[in-house]
DNA sequence: AACGCGGGGGG
DNA sequence: CCCCCAGCGTT
């Protein structure tokens, strides 16, 4: 038997031998349970860059708050984000919104069925057109995640850059090529994410009771921890923010962040962002993000034209895989007559109302303990 | 082709 | 601390 041919019958019985895998080791996943579009559509974008026991609970709840696509649609955007809230990449949660408007009002309800027709929809990339496709339609095309990227390097030996464009071809056409073996795509396209997941994981992976060890290309050559090939991501930004709480008569001033950057549509208070710090006591690590007293005093002044009382801040640091956001909260009780000359964009909100808006997780920490 | 977009969990 | 997660849209 020559290599070629002994590639070709490793090719052949990949998907096979995949899905026997899975159906020993595949887990309870409730959107395991069901056919429906609408449903398996929501797991999907709920999974986009998410782990299954982060969006796990994400999905009971909205399946309970939307049984269906029409109902979904009747929502207000800010009820669904505030559902979405904690989940992060809030995009998500807009095109999911935007998407299930359109298929009840411009395609009757009807979902897209088809891989190229669901690609036409917001928020629907390659990858979920195809998990769609395959899962709700049966229809014979291959999903290429991060799971199914270390999975095919690993055992093809690719050494591809997967951040790539050429690598994504690559691994496109292998992955269309393994399918075509497969005894059912829906049940194979489980079987290599889920495989990935499990098994073939990024680190450590299972290598010793793997049923593709013979023919893995990096367990042969010992190169398992080397792939899949990943270029660096760049550095991760530092900001600074200094927010302000106004507090009048039982009720806080929020407003929705509307501006082209992280949390658009979602509510946070009066904000300054700095530079850098602008304190003189460098060594200190508490205070090296704090605006000085009198830089406080400014801003205020900007805002209010008088003395208010601003206490000592309450710091706080939130970590997102790009940016990590150094806060500082700013507690400012507003005497009545000043209360009606916020900036235009700031309202006041009672505590439930308060309660009841999308917010990013930073908000949500600060107000729970300011609130207890 | 590169970049921006959340938040959390595991080694 | 670093990595990665059932990726997508924009520029």
């Amino acid at each position: 038997m020559n290599w070629q041919s002994d590639l070709n019958s490793i090719e052949t019985s990949f998907a096979p031998t995949l899905e026997r895998w899975y159906e020993r080791h595949k887990r309870d996943l409730p959107w395991r349970h069901t056919r429906d579009p609408y449903r398996i559509w929501l797991s999907e974008i709920i999974l986009q860059q998410t782990r299954v026991a982060q969006g796990k609970p994400y999905y009971e709840r909205f399946v309970a708050a939307y049984p269906t696509i029409s109902e979904m649609a009747r929502t207000d955007e800010r009820d669904l984000l505030r559902l979405w809230q904690g989940l992060g990449y809030y995009s998500r949660a807009r095109n999911l919104h935007q998407t299930a408007r359109y298929v009840t009002t411009q395609l009757d309800g009807k979902f897209p069925d088809t891989y190229h027709e669901l690609l036409k929809m917001k928020g629907i990339g390659s990858y979920t057109a195809a998990a769609i496709a395959s899962f709700a339609f049966g229809e014979r095309v291959p999903v290429v995640d991060g799971n199914v990227y270390r999975v095919l390097a690993r055992v093809f030996g690719i050494e591809e850059d997967i951040t790539s464009t050429q690598a994504k071809k690559t691994f496109a056409a292998l992955a269309m090529k393994l399918i075509q073996s497969a005894n059912d795509p829906a049940t194979y396209n489980q079987a290599i994410m889920e495989f990935g997941a499990i098994q073939c994981t990024p680190m450590s992976p299972d290598c010793l009771l793997c049923p593709l060890q013979q023919q893995c290309v990096a367990y042969l050559t010992g190169r398992q921890n080397k792939l899949p090939v990943k270029s660096k991501k760049a550095p991760v930004r530092e900001r600074f923010f200094n927010y302000f709480i106004f507090r009048n008569n039982g009720k806080i001033a929020l407003r929705e962040r509307m501006t082209r950057d992280i949390w658009q549509n979602l509510y946070d208070f009066y904000l300054l962002e700095s530079e850098r710090s602008d304190s003189l006591s460098g060594t200190s690590n508490e205070l090296q993000t704090a605006l000085s007293a009198t830089s406080v005093q400014e801003s205020l002044h900007e805002v209010v034209r008088e003395r208010v009382l601003a206490v000592p801040p309450t710091e706080a640091v939130q970590l997102l895989s790009h940016q990590r956001i150094r806060a500082q909260f700013y507690i400012i009780d507003l005497p009545d007559h000043l209360a009606g000359s916020l900036p235009i964009d700031l309202q006041w909100y009672t505590p439930d109302e308060t309660e009841h808006l999308p917010k990013p997780v930073l908000i949500t920490n600060y107000l729970d303990k300011l609130f207890g």
